[in-house]
RNA sequence: CCGGGUGUGGCGCAGAUUGGUAGCGCGCUUGAAUGGGGUUCAAGAGGCCGCAGGUUCAACUCCUGUCACUCGGACCA
């Protein structure tokens, strides 16, 4: 057993070895991505792509849900339009990419390829907001945006990238951090019930916020190696874009008045994610709820009579059930089982002329390897209860280890010996001024993740400074 | 953007120091057996050495440039 295991793992360069490496090699072979021709960007296989198409529906239906619409923007965006807002497009400016001709001409005005729609958006609702009776504008927007990066990694970060922004646009400044938050919490549900990855919500500060918004608040995830990814965003704009953009509105007083903004966004860097939160070093793990293959059947011995024919009837029959697929190619079993894993398949059926004989068959989950003997009678009943349980395995097991790397400091000195030995967050008070988060930068060489909701009283100072505290920030190394 | 590394059949590597136009493992194809943790045997196919120049009778090998990937840093939603 233990030579199988050592065979199997050799593919895959270990976690503990190298982090970096692991991740490179899980992306791509499991087939989720591999890279182009193109500098910085990659091509999302089938598979990936598959995995993508899962978290945008489930994504989009709770968007829908609370009445959002979708709606699509060019992708070009004049420069003049980008520098309405000066905040925005000196946050912006160093990378975007310009589009300076069109076939042989020089365009009168070069364009650059949307980093994010805000100005887009605004120069839309500047046309079709006229009315309170016109408010609340609830749109999204699902593309791909550039950034030109100058280090790129598969999903963490890319040139180009896929994602949702939703942009909406309120009468009042309270309706608009209401949706601020309540969109954050859509994220945070959909991490917790669809990823089985815990996040931190909380409010970033002012350095870390968004170009031109005057609250961002964000869910944060802890990764394998202790590392924060910011797994998705929600700003409240205030009115700030709409004076720019010349958004206006009567109001039900008959006076004209600018709308709330906010903008919310979610990307294809959550499958990063969910790699670095739930794989190991047998490969991917997928959350049940958005996993391409829920349930692979391997038949064994499929050279004897009844064995393939029985498989494929077990196949079709769970159709109805979960998403599942049969893996009848030439392959040896023991290939087939590792082949899956590597593509993190949830739950994994074996079958074979014994099972047949005996009206059963073989079902090992993929979180902890456990296998058990079910009757195909109860397969049905029994197989959304296993997707559940892995589901909650996996999140268990990311909250205790999120728990166990995160930590306290009450003193400078405390803080740096963590953020040098220790990986994960740690938790210290902050007396709200800026040098002294970049202080911790330079000593200790960590960020402010986020102002977490749930406050409490480490210490009554400033970790950096000793002044008196404002509030609890959880600090990290991040992605 | 700065510094380090890498680039040779699909993948992983050797060959470069001592230039003489390529070799191994895996994979792939075909056939047979096997099949409950990467199964075995046999026979095959496949590369002009990232790209562009230069030196040389001769370049995978030396020189220059360039591109891509990668690690670290800086930057960054």
């Amino acid at each position: 057993m233990a030579d199988n295991n050592k065979k199997m793992v050799e593919a895959i360069t270990p976690m503990d070895e190298d982090f970096a490496k692991w991740y490179t090699d899980i992306v791509l072979k499991a087939e989720l991505a591999c890279y182009s021709g193109v500098r910085g960007c990659m091509i999302i296989r089938p598979y990936g792509t598959a995995l993508w198409e899962n978290i945008r529906n489930d994504l989009d239906s709770r968007f829908k849900a609370l009445g959002h619409e979708n709606i699509m923007l060019p992708m070009f965006i004049p420069e003049s339009l980008l520098q309405r807002e000066k905040d925005h497009v000196e946050g912006f400016a160093p990378e975007v990419a310009w589009v300076t001709h069109g076939g042989e001409e020089k365009l009168a005005e070069r364009l650059c390829v949307r980093p994010t729609s805000e100005t887009l958006f605004c120069d839309h609702y500047a046309e079709i907001i006229h009315s309170y009776r016109d408010l609340p504008k609830l749109y999204n927007q699902w593309c791909s945006v550039v950034r030109w990066e100058k280090t790129t990694r598969p999903f963490l970060r890319t040139t180009e990238f896929f994602w949702q922004e939703g942009h909406t646009m309120h009468e009042t400044a309270d309706e608009a951090m209401e949706e601020t938050e309540r969109m954050l919490n859509v994220y945070a549900d959909f991490c917790e019930q669809s990823l089985a990855i815990p996040v931190l919500k909380g409010r970033k500060t002012e350095k870390e916020k968004f170009a031109g918004a005057l609250a961002t608040y964000t869910i944060e995830a802890m990764m394998h190696d202790g590392k924060a990814l910011q797994s998705g965003t929600s700003h409240y704009f205030g009115d700030g874009f709409a004076r720019a953009f010349g958004i206006q509105f009567t109001g039900r007083d008959n006076t004209l008045q600018y709308p709330f903004q906010t903008s919310w966004g979610m990307s294809t860097r959550i499958i990063g994610a969910i790699i670095m939160t739930h794989g190991d070093d047998n490969g991917l793990v997928m959350p049940p709820a958005v996993a391409p293959v829920q349930l692979v059947i391997v038949p064994i011995a499929t050279h004897k009579p009844g064995v393939l024919e029985a498989a494929s009837a077990l196949c079709d029959d769970l159709k109805s059930v979960v998403r599942v697929r049969i893996d009848d190619s030439d392959n040896s079993p023991g290939w087939k089982f590792a082949e899956h894993e590597m593509k993190g398949v949830p739950l994994r059926l074996e079958i074979g002329p014994r099972d047949i004989q005996n009206n059963q068959c073989v079902i090992v989950r993929r979180d902890n390897r456990e296998k058990i003997i079910v009757s195909l009678n109860e397969i049905k009943e029994k197989l959304p209860l296993l997707l559940k349980a892995v589901h909650d395995g996996l999140y268990q097991k990311a909250l205790a280890r999120r728990n166990s790397m995160t930590y306290t400091a009450e003193s400078m000195s405390e803080l740096i010996e963590l953020a040098d030995n220790k990986p994960g967050f740690i938790k210290a008070m902050w007396c709200g001024d800026e040098t002294c988060e970049t202080e911790l930068k330079e000593k200790a060489g960590i960020t402010s993740r986020c102002i977490p909701f749930e406050q409490h009283e480490v210490s009554k100072n400033c970790v950096c400074c000793g002044k008196p505290a404002k509030e609890l920030v959880v600090w990290g190394k991040a992605y």
